[in-house]
DNA sequence: GACCCGTGGCC
DNA sequence: TGGCCAAGGGT
């Protein structure tokens, strides 16, 4: 399976990445929020918003977070909602559910106090390979990988690996990699080192080979093939899918709302009425139609705006359709609830549904939605 | 192993 | 402009 042009460091090369890499980490670590705390609480949060998230983006909500659950018993005992609130517009919100359950086992399976052990930590929820490495090292000082996409291509440069990073035994393979390099003293300094500099140095597309502390070590760059590393199968282009958002309002000017479904894309979030249109009937028609099978009928009315928004795997157009309650005094179907206009100034919504929001209201946004539509 | 699950920035 | 990419994990 190994190439026979990849080769493995020696003792000596060994001693040259740790050293080299540790004291370049010592002068050029960026000032985080999560860096200048050693509460383990603290740490897993910082990793959890991390996955898949750039630093920039998880700063405000990191430090808004801490504020309002300081402690791991603050989060516990929390009401789902409020934790929810405060992930809003971060993505993946599957993350934060996982997080919250995994919490509170905490809180009550081993006193508050997060294990310190890879096998009690694997079981917590939203909690996998990456993650208990980067809080047993970085909390707890011990020898554990935490293997990222950062340090795939580090090593995938430095150790000329053609295999696809994309691979679960890919991943494996680095861990054990990183493994014979992790030192005993620093491990958590040792993999956030790897990881700054997958950052700040050993980036995707424009590498800074000539800042890198570990050039004499790389095998990529000796080949001149640092951008051919690493090895990555293409994703899958996202599948279309048209959807019609529903933009119904009672007659005092309040809107209405919808928890999705417990499960799928936007799971548990809330944002317009929004129904999948799987024929080719018009909007109007499978809006009512949706509103009538949930026993609360509505009269359509005319095409507010269009939106479209890329997932990771779905690209959503959507059609947004006016529609008024035909009688807003009866009790919503569970699930649903009406907002006043107000309110949705302050209300945080998955970002598709911000779109919907802004392009209905504001008119130049409108105008270039159309654009875009044609 | 394949697919599901968001968002924002960059070139 | 749009595809790629980022401190992954669950099913």
């Amino acid at each position: 399976m190994e190439k026979s042009d990849e080769k493995q460091l020696d003792p000596e090369g060994v001693e040259q990445v740790r050293t080299k890499l540790l004291s370049w980490y010592d002068k050029n670590r960026r000032d985080l929020p999560w860096r200048r705390e050693r509460d383990p609480y603290k740490i897993w949060v910082s990793e959890v918003m991390l996955q898949q998230t750039r630093v920039d983006t998880v700063i405000p909500y990191y430090e808004r977070f801490m504020q309002r659950f300081p402690t791991l018993k603050d989060l516990a005992s929390a009401p789902e909602e409020e934790v929810i609130k405060a992930w809003e517009g971060l993505g993946y919100y599957s993350r934060v559910r996982n997080l919250h359950a995994a919490v509170r086992e905490v809180a009550e399976s081993y006193g508050g106090k997060v294990p310190d052990d890879r096998e009690a930590m694997s079981r917590l929820k939203g909690v996998g390979p990456y993650t208990v490495g980067a809080v047993l090292s970085i909390a707890y000082n011990q020898r554990v990988p935490a293997v990222d996409g950062n340090v795939m291509r580090v090593f995938s440069r430095i150790y000329a690996i053609e295999e696809d990073i994309t691979k679960a035994a890919t991943r494996r393979r680095m861990e054990a990699l990183a493994m014979d390099l992790i030192p005993e003293d620093r491990p958590g300094d040792f993999n956030q080192a790897l990881m700054e500099l997958g950052a700040l140095i050993c980036s995707p597309s424009s590498p800074a080979c000539d800042r890198c502390p570990l050039v004499r070590e790389c095998r990529a760059y000796e080949q001149g093939r640092v951008k051919d590393f690493p090895v990555k199968r293409k994703g899958k282009a996202p599948l279309p899918v048209s959807v019609v958002f529903g933009w119904v309002v009672d007659g005092e000017g309040r809107m209405l709302l919808e928890r999705r479904p417990d499960k799928g894309l936007l799971a548990g979030m809330w944002g317009l009425p929004t129904v999948e249109r799987r024929k080719d009937d018009s909007p109007q028609r499978i809006l009512e139609r949706y509103f009538a099978e949930k026993g609360f009928p509505i009269e359509p009315g005319p095409v507010l705006g269009h939106v479209e928004h890329v997932f990771s795997h779905r690209r959503w157009q959507a059609v947004v359709v006016s529609g008024r309650a035909s009688d807003a005094t009866r009790s919503l179907p569970p699930g649903w609830r009406w907002v006043a206009e107000e309110e949705l100034d302050f209300l945080a919504l998955p970002k598709v549904y911000e779109k919907a929001l802004s392009a209905v209201k504001d008119p130049v946004q409108l105008e270039l939605g159309l654009e875009v539509e044609n």
